[in-house]
DNA sequence: TCTGGGGTCCTAACGCAA
DNA sequence: TCTGTTGCGTTAGGACCC
């Protein structure tokens, strides 16, 4: 017997929290529900995070420029949005979830992929499991979702945008709570949906796509995978075409460590000299630092983002062979590449992230992580003490630690090569 | 109309070293 | 010893997701 080739029928559930951030703004003030509310970023830079049912009839939806919900929806509550709040909330769901099955992917603060294969038999069938799931969450959170039951994750992702309520323009559709698309009729249910349903597929791809003539799900499925890798690339044009037959073997993994920390701002009025950018960079650099800190992560890559006026968008990154956990260290790789940026046109944006993250061979804190008090509240001092920072860790590692990667060299693995062995 | 903030993944160019 | 090939890491940018 060859076990190698017997495929398991898998059931995945991708169960997605009905208006989330909504949701939990009228758990905490239920004098809101039925009302118009828009969660999101208030001032003249600001987009909608989330928006109700009642403020989506309005044509309000998430991405939108606040200012152009206002006027779309000038009776609705606004909300600014409390990030810390959701997270927590998001904890609780996430807990029920693992009542059901130890395997849960979470893809976003709301939403969840939830192999079921082995609870089948405590629960029942897919769809039993998603109402169980339904009924969990609405009872110990008082929030409801809805669940996308499939035989992988990308078809259950799809199902649950099936099951969710809708909002029309004589209010709220309710949906099917669960839906399922059922085993050997996956393809009746894809191949009808426009090709942009596919994930993977935004606005550049659509339009790559549909020049190929391509408008539906089953449109790609037919089309030539070779061609479709040539105008896509290999590794997009073999997913997708994977995904237009349905087929999908990506595991539901329940431990997904994260690959970047981040902070990034769009500031009220733009930059235009380096002294304010870099004031800025420190603040969210010691926001980055303290999140590394908490997660016990260092980071041996540093990025910054600049956004200029006109949109335009640059990334700059330097890379160090000891992984940084400090604020004062990362502020200080990033000074050479602010450096390099002509400020004069104006920066609407500057975000610092942290990537090729792993243990921290130093954790060295000069702000008090305790309180959160740090770079932002007395520039200068942290700037001094950043310098300070910077001999401390040539002191304990020599000057390789901080070097940019670029004047290490790079070293290959002894008989990595493809002869074998150098030695031979 | 006027475009946030948090991420992931992919690609390509380039330099270095075996 | 020199040179071309190859693999790999870094860097930058782009597309996409919620």
């Amino acid at each position: 017997m060859n076990d190698a080739v017997v495929a398991r029928r898998r059931t995945i559930l991708h169960v997605d929290m009905d208006m989330f951030f909504v949701a939990v703004e009228l758990r905490r003030n239920p004098d809101l529900v039925g009302k118009p509310v828009v969660v999101g970023g208030d001032g003249a830079r600001g987009v909608v995070a989330a928006a109700s049912y009642e403020a989506r009839r309005f044509g309000v939806f998430s991405a939108m420029p606040s200012v152009r919900a206002k006027r779309l929806c000038p009776h609705a509550v606004f909300l600014p949005g409390d990030h810390d709040l959701y997270s927590r909330v998001s904890d609780e769901v996430f807990e029920v979830f693992r009542t059901i099955t130890p395997l849960v992917e979470g893809l976003s603060l709301d939403e969840a992929f939830l192999d079921v294969t082995g609870a089948l038999r405590l629960f029942g069938d897919g769809v039993a499991t998603g109402h169980e799931v339904r009924r969990r969450v609405k009872q110990l959170t008082n929030l409801s979702c809805s669940v996308g039951v499939a035989s992988n994750k990308f078809l259950a992702k799809l199902a649950s945008v099936e099951a969710k309520p809708r909002a029309t323009r004589n209010g709220v559709e309710p949906g099917h709570e669960v839906f399922e698309v059922k085993p050997n009729h996956e393809l009746e249910f894809l191949h009808p949906l426009p090709v942009e349903s596919l994930w993977g597929v935004g606005p550049v791809t659509l339009e790559k796509l549909s020049a190929l003539s391509i408008k539906t799900v089953g449109d790609l499925a037919t089309f030539n995978a070779r061609v479709l890798v040539n105008v896509l690339g290999d590794a997009l044009g073999r997913h997708l075409h994977e995904l237009a037959h349905g087929r999908d073997d990506r595991e539901v993994e329940p431990d997904r460590e994260a690959k970047s920390i981040g902070h990034e701002e769009t500031f009220s009025e733009d930059i235009k000299d380096l002294d304010t950018a870099h004031d800025q960079v420190v603040r969210l650099a010691d926001a980055v630092a303290a999140r590394c800190r908490n997660s016990g992560v260092g980071a041996r890559t540093i990025s910054l983002k600049v956004k200029f006026a006109d949109f335009k968008l640059i990334t700059r990154s330097v890379s160090v062979e000891s992984p940084v956990s400090t604020a004062q260290a990362m502020v200080h790789l990033i000074e050479p590449l602010l450096a390099r940026i002509d400020f004069t046109a104006g920066v609407r944006l500057l975000g610092v992230s942290a990537r090729s993250l792993s243990e921290p061979e130093l954790q060295m804190s000069l702000f008090d992580d305790a309180t959160g008090e740090g770079a932002a509240n007395d520039l200068d001092a942290a700037w001094s003490t950043t310098t300070r920072a910077i001999d401390d860790i040539r002191e304990k590692f020599g000057d390789s630690a901080i070097k940019p990667v670029s004047s290490l060299g790079k070293k290959r693995q002894p008989g990595s090569s493809k002869w074998g062995p150098s030695d031979i």
